[in-house]
DNA sequence: AAGCGCCACAACCGCATAGAT
DNA sequence: TATCTATGCGGTTGTGGCGCT
């Protein structure tokens, strides 16, 4: 493929964006949109590729940017998101909102990588320095998995590589980088809208636990910096953006431990206490299970039974459940999913669901169901589904981050419910590998209490 | 004041991939 | 299924500003 068609064509203008072609571009995004890129320069009146422009409205002209410099709990956000994410720019800055990912680059390049060097910390592998030196005598073939960590090895070489952590490396992160991971969410509690991922910042903890220091679930000993690269936080976001969970105050953890993640969430606060009195909830996320779903909808059946796989990887089921763990007609607002695959039969869970999805279990069951009959969901709409936890962090201080669930909420986190099998964490594991295609394929197993 | 180097930022380039045909 | 187009992403380069000599 290559460089883009327009871009052969001649006589388009390159370099720095003159004000007036800015206006032009400005002026015609913000009347028509921007539509097929590559019609917007010639319709908008201006000699540049598509390309070219979409760079501009994205980098610079877009309204919802951020102006400025970052702020110090951008700049740890950004670097406990790289320790997981890698390079992966667009994921990060998808936790930034109003920060572009060039912006991001940008700053990481030039100044982050630079501060972490300073601090005694490789900017690729987040190890001490001195490690990566050590590393270095060893063997090339261990070698090139770091010299390209910079995109997504890191996570899928600590997949492939479970949990030497000493003690020092372990709270390597969280003690260099301070714990005042900083970041905004792009749930959308107010508005339902599955579109829109850039009007509201709610806040909720982020627990991340790198390499099984959360085998007892013990949030306490989450931190974020801790966290493997098994999620796109993207991703996950997108779930709340259109109303599941979004509980600005959720604290979320990650537990990859020894090989799946694990989120706990309180979906509390996003749900009224009449619709949800009290609902305990945890969310497994494993990349291990992956779906790749053609989720299909169906309304007037009491069971939610999605998952299908697609890949012939893993299934799941989802039942509106009442509180009292009947299957109920959805109007109490919690919904189990359970999974159908023996690693995760064990494990079920319910949660509550905010208003969007709320609105359709009420008088109408909910169903997702794998079927042909249904109306197909494809995969990208998938991502946008309130299957999806939605995560986020913002603002938070150290405290914060390693509270469990803020007592404000209400909730309380059943542990037990909580608990894998130490055979499943090895089993999701091996089977991590899956994990390669940018994340793009996971599943969400779930477990409940109720 | 001129030259130089460094830095931050903007933009480009090439590749990967999804979707359409 | 193969091919083409459009888009998105990440790496790299270009450019202007600033400080130092």
């Amino acid at each position: 493929m290559g460089r883009h068609s327009c871009c052969y064509k001649q006589k388009l203008r390159k370099g720095l964006w003159s004000p007036e072609e800015d206006d032009k571009l400005l002026n015609y995004i913000t009347k028509h949109g921007h539509g097929c890129w590559s019609s917007v320069p010639k319709l908008a009146g201006l000699q540049r590729c598509g390309k070219s422009c979409r760079l501009r409205w994205i980098n610079y002209l877009r309204p919802d940017l951020k102006r400025g410099a970052f702020s110090q709990q951008e700049e740890n956000l950004i670097i406990e998101l790289h320790a997981v994410l890698g390079n992966r720019w667009s994921q990060i800055a998808a936790q930034l909102p109003g920060r572009t990912d060039n912006e991001i680059k940008n700053l990481w390049n030039s100044s982050l990588k630079k501060k972490l060097r300073q601090r005694g910390i490789d900017p690729n592998t987040h190890k001490p320095l001195s490690e990566v030196e050590n590393d270095k005598d060893k063997p090339p073939t261990a070698d090139k998995s770091n010299q390209k960590a910079s995109v997504g090895s890191n996570e899928l070489s600590l997949a492939a590589e479970p949990p030497k952590l000493k003690p020092s490396s372990m709270s390597m992160s969280a003690e260099r980088y301070p714990l005042e991971v900083s970041s905004s969410s792009r749930i959308n509690n107010s508005n339902s809208s599955s579109s829109n991922l850039t009007n509201t910042t709610p806040t909720q903890d982020l627990f991340l636990d790198r390499f099984g220091t959360c085998h007892d679930n013990s949030m306490a000993n989450c931190r974020p910096s801790d966290m493997v690269g098994f999620f796109p936080f993207q991703q996950l976001n997108y779930g709340a953006n259109i109303g599941l969970s979004a509980n600005p105050n959720t604290p979320l953890c990650f537990i990859p431990s020894s090989s799946s993640s694990q989120v706990m969430s309180d979906l509390n606060s996003s749900i009224t206490p009449p619709m949800l009195p009290s609902v305990t909830s945890s969310i497994f996320l494993t990349p291990t299970h992956i779906v790749k779903p053609t989720v299909s909808l169906q309304s007037n059946n009491p069971s939610v039974s999605s998952g299908h796989d697609i890949d012939g990887v893993h299934n799941w089921e989802a039942s509106t459940f009442s509180n009292n763990g009947s299957k109920s007609n959805g109007s109490n607002n919690s919904i189990q999913l359970q999974s159908n695959t023996n690693f995760l039969d064990s494990n079920t869970l319910t949660w509550g669901l905010a208003e969007t999805v709320k609105a359709d279990i009420k008088d109408n069951h909910v169903s997702l169901q794998g079927q042909g009959e249904q109306e197909e969901i494809k995969w990208s709409e998938y991502l946008n589904s309130p299957f999806l936890l939605g995560t986020s962090v913002q603002n938070q201080t150290s405290q914060s981050i390693y509270n469990e669930v803020k007592p404000e909420t209400g909730f309380i986190t059943d542990e037990s419910s909580t608990t894998w099998h130490h055979s499943q964490h090895q089993q999701a594991f091996q089977a991590s590998d899956i994990y390669t295609k940018d994340l793009q394929r996971f599943s969400v197993a779930f477990g409940q209490t109720l």
